[in-house]
This record gives C-alpha cells, structure tokens and sequence, in this order.
DNA sequence: GCGGTAGGAAGCGTATACAATGTTCGGCAA
DNA sequence: TTGCCGAACATTGTATACGCTTCCTACCGC
C-alpha cells in the first residue's frame, strides 16, 4: 500500500535517523498526516479488520518515534477504528453485528433528523460541491476503485450533515461514516458496496427543492438498503460454543 | 478531593521515587481512575472553565509520569473537556456560545429520539435504579450538594440512553452530558443548575407507563428548559473587535 | 512419541532525558 | 522614566532506554 513515504526524501541509507526532527514547524501537522495516511487506509479497506498494527513498523515507515505512533494509535482507538489489546497492541477493529447494528441504528436517526434543517440552510455552492463529490464516486465506481469509491461516498455523508451547521452532530456523523466503511469490509457483500450510484444525486435533488421532508424520508430508505444488503451473520468469536456444535 | 495518593502509601520522603512501577497489574486500572477522577472534578465545576492543567503538577499529584498524563490529557482532549493548545499545555475548555447550541441541539436530537425505544425496552429494575438516582440527585441538591447534584443529574441522563440498548448512541449522550455541564459552569446562571429536581421523576412516569410519545415531548420540553436557563453572552474572547468598543 | 516446562525473543508500557518553544523579568538606551 | 531587547526560566514535544509480559520454541521427562 502506498502510504507516502517521508523516508524516501530524506534519502539516507535508512538506518541514519534522521536526528534532526523535521519537528520545528510541522510537527503537528505531521502527525495529523500520519493519523489522515492511517486512518485512509482503514477505510479504503486497504488495510482491513483484525490486520496487527505493530508499533515499531509504523514508526519506522513515517519516521517518527513510537511516542508519535502511540499518540496517533491512541486517537483511532477512541474513534473505535482500532483495537487495543492491553500487551498485545493495535489492530483494525473488527466491529462485531452487535456495533454494526448500533451504528446503522444511530445513523438512520441522526442523519435523517439533520436532513430538514439541510434542506433549510443548503446554498448552490453547496449543491454545486455536493454535486461534484457525487460524480466523483461514480466515476470511481466505474472505473473499479472501490477504494476511493467508499472513502468518497463517507465524505459525501460527512460533508452533508456538516451543511446542517452543527458541528458536533457532524463530527459524530463523521465517526459512523468511517465505522461504516468497517462494518461494510467485515460484512459487506463483494461487489455492492454501500450507496448506490444514484442515491446520492437524487438526495441532492430533494435537498436543493428544500423538500426536507422527502429528503428525510429517502435517506432513510438508503441507509435501511445498506443495512439490509450486509449479510450479518455473527460468526463466533470468543466462544465457539463447542458445546451447540458437538452437542451429544 | 481524594484520589488515593499512591505517593502516600509509599511511605518514603517524598523525592525517593517508588522504586517505580506499581505498574505490573493495575496500569490500566490506574489510569481509568486518574481519567475519571480528573473527569469528575470537570463536570463537578471543582476544576472550572480556563484553569490550567500543567503536565507535572498532574504527574506529581497522582505520582505517575508525564507520559502517562499526557495520555490521559489527549482523551480528554479527543472528548472535548479539556483544550490542548500546541505549545502552551493544557486547560479545561471553555465551550463557545456556538458549542453550547450545537450540544443542546444534539442532545435534543438524540435524547428525545430514543426515548420511545427506552419506553419499550424498559425493566421495572430499570425503573427501580432510575428513579433511586432521581432521588439521590435531589437529595445533593437539597442538601446544596451542587457539585454532586450536577454530576448525578448527567449521569441520569446518560444511564437512561443506556437503557436504549444502542452502545454507540449512549457513549455519545455520556460525553454531550459532559460537555453539557461545562456548558452550565460558564453561562449557568448560579442557583440554578440544568435539571429541575421533579422533572426527571416525571419523565421516569411516563416511561414506566410505556408512553413513549409522551416521554419524548416532555425530554424534549426538558432540555429546551434547561437551554432557556443559560445566559449565553458571546463574550468576545480572541478578538475583542476592539473597533466596536473602543470605536471613534 | 507426546506433553509439559523452561528459556529466549519480541513487543508493549512507563519513565526519563533532551531539545525546542513560549514567557517573563531585568538591563540598557533614549 | 519608559520602551525595547535579550537572556534565563518554565513548560511542552519528542526520542530513547529499560522493565515486564506474552508468545514461541526447543529440550527434557515420562
């Protein structure tokens, strides 16, 4: 996978660290580089549930310390897109149907509740912009980059509930957008990847005439059509159940 | 306050370091308590909006190391309680005038969503420990408990999302109730803190009764009470527009 | 031959040391 | 006396070192 490599441009031969922190100015810029690469690869299933997240090779592959790495891990464990095992360390969470139904349940109410204050506020730019991110995941999604098709179709769904003014509802919108693309990776059936390729244009559509209440009602429909085309069947984790399994 | 003091049961004279670790079993735990210990003082208003949290003042009082606090500093952050500022450390947030909307309007959204699912779903244990925390909020109060009355009431309100059987959205609840109280510590006007005592027992009732239409109209009435009750003044705080005060 | 235990290796958790930056106080000049 | 500049101090950011736990493997006993 083809997160930039900060190494390359220091273009010594690997083992000289670069002493010098490239820290001065950007060194928060940086880590939210780090943090954007990662949580990426996440959600364009490039790097895909239960895949171990070893702190050393990533702190070699973005040339920082483990201290960075950690901070970074640490941040994606809160926002559930990583799991941390107390001595065992970071992987990509596996969400389990219990969680994938939680968050459908907790997008299907926030989203459509933001819709009719959408429908109020949105401006031309704003169709104009989302107009555009629709394209965009269409053609995507025609030329066969599914990756970039479900990190598009996410910030498609973020950007909106941003159009509702609240700030906090949008950052939580955010959090299940990216949640989502796991739960789609885990449970998702190949080759039908959350949204259609319509769905979003013919939203935009309603938002634009200001019908917020048709809005509501469609996004509902669409997300209740992802839900249901996941094939959730809780596989047994933990406990195999031997005894249902080998029952005498 | 009285997070317990490893430092003291150490016994030595203070600079001798425990001879380090206490780390083996309860790290984890360790740290839980330090978080919520410093998360409560947030929400009971014992640490108030802008005052600073240094980094070794923390490390020294809960005797673990800075790396350690800054973990814990970083979630707090992630939650919105506390304000990371790049090279100035640490303080508790001091939410804007615009937070403060956008949290009550979330709250609005997502408490009185899930109220009919909470009607349905609802024990008569369950109804046995709510209406136990209701009285023991009011007793706080009664007693000028503030800072009790306060953290209780949120604790009501993020229990009753529990109740809705929907982890993610209850986890969301829990941390805009936190925020909530932030909220009230800058523009609550003193003497009356969020909740009425007797609402919380009312909405108990309607619950009880399975009426979940009822309970959504009165959560919602509820919080529109409490959002009435501030006194949000932006007050100007990066840029003073000193043209308007000082203005020609 | 198989199972169990011990020893080593690998990786995470914590602390500490060092570098960079922001702040404040004191001195010097106008 | 006042205003500006510089240096010391205080505090955060980053890296590294060390200890502990867990896992793997090999050896020994049965």
């Amino acid at each position: 996978m083809n997160q930039r490599q900060s190494l390359a441009e220091d273009g010594d031969a690997g083992k000289a660290k670069p002493r010098r922190l490239g820290k001065n100015g950007d060194g928060a810029e940086r880590h939210e580089a780090i943090y954007r690469s990662i949580s990426d690869a996440i959600i364009e299933h490039r790097l895909k549930p239960g895949a171990r997240l070893r702190e050393d090779a990533l702190a070699e592959v973005f040339g920082i310390s483990r201290t960075g790495v950690r901070k970074i891990l640490q941040r994606l464990a809160l926002e559930q897109l990583v799991t941390l095992t107390p001595r065992r360390g970071a992987s990509v969470t596996r969400p389990t149907a219990e969680e994938a139904k939680d968050v459908f349940g907790a997008r299907q109410m926030v989203e459509c509740g933001l819709m009719p204050e959408i429908a109020r506020r949105i401006e031309p730019d704003d169709v104009r912009e989302l107009r555009d991110m629709a394209r965009r995941e269409r053609d995507a999604l025609k030329s066969g980059e599914q990756s970039r098709a479900i990190k598009l179709s996410a910030a498609f769904h973020e950007r909106l509930a941003q159009l509702s003014g609240n700030a906090t509802l949008a950052a939580f919108v955010g959090q299940l957008c990216s949640r989502s693309s796991l739960i789609l990776a885990v449970y998702g059936s190949s080759g039908h990847l959350g949204c259609e390729s319509h769905d979003h244009d013919d939203l935009i559509g309603f938002l634009e005439a200001g019908d917020g209440e048709r809005a509501t009602a469609f996004m509902g429909r669409h997300l209740k059509a992802i839900e249901a085309s996941l094939s959730i069947v809780e596989e047994e984790q933990e406990a195999p159940d031997l005894y249902r399994i080998f029952g005498s």
